[in-house]
DNA sequence: CCAATAGTTTAGTTGCAACTAAACTATGAT
DNA sequence: ATCATAGTTTAGTTGCAACTAAACTATTGG
């Protein structure tokens, strides 16, 4: 079996992760927010329900998905201080830009 | 490149960076402490190093290797956190076997 | 200058993780 | 009962990461 960290480390599971954290989402709708197949969604989904890194809930057709933050352990801090910092550095981004398309307009 | 994440999947990167935690170690110590080749450990300390992850300082025909702290953002905490809860089990499985010497003992 | 030491770098191999396509399972609707 | 939907599971392929062995670089010591 791969560990935790192993687990992580494929950017989609982060992605998958990043998706069901603090909320359930049907493994269909999950699928459908990446360009590879739903047959390659689940293998990664079974990956992180056999290291116990996410729970699943059967309702009707439909199965649901969300991330367990204890069994992440220190890592769900991590995670979650890494997706902010990256949203802080798109925000950045965003604001260097407008602030160069400001300059130009008074140049 | 790899990212942080996948560059501390691979569990022998992971021991080489609890090795040179908070302290200079040569690449030749390290490189002793595994069971792999030479060039295999200087293979692992290069991707440490292009990511970042450590420094690196050569002194005569040492070349000591560094964690750096500071790149390892949230990460660092929850490494170190990691490694403490892995020695806590440690010790908490000593004590057990102690405690079934004790009662064997008794007995 | 020559040999030894400390380590890196390169070339080539091998195993495994991620993927696809297709078969399969289970539920809900008609 | 039959079909559609939602998803998993299996079989097979492919690319890449980790490894070894060997060549190479740079420094120290005689």
């Amino acid at each position: 079996m791969m560990d935790a960290m192993a687990i992580l480390a494929d950017p989609t599971r982060r992605a998958i992760l990043q998706m069901v954290w603090g909320r359930e989402v049907a493994a269909g709708k999950i699928a459908a927010s990446f360009d590879v197949t739903a047959g390659a969604i689940s293998q990664h989904l079974a990956k992180l329900r056999e290291t116990g890194l996410v729970r699943m809930r059967r309702a009707g057709r439909n199965w649901f998905y969300e991330a367990d933050l204890d069994a992440l352990g220190p890592l769900a801090p991590a995670l979650e201080a890494m997706w902010r910092s990256k949203l802080d550095e798109l925000r950045a981004l965003a604001e260097a830009e407008q602030r160069a398309i400001d300059e130009e307009g008074a140049a």
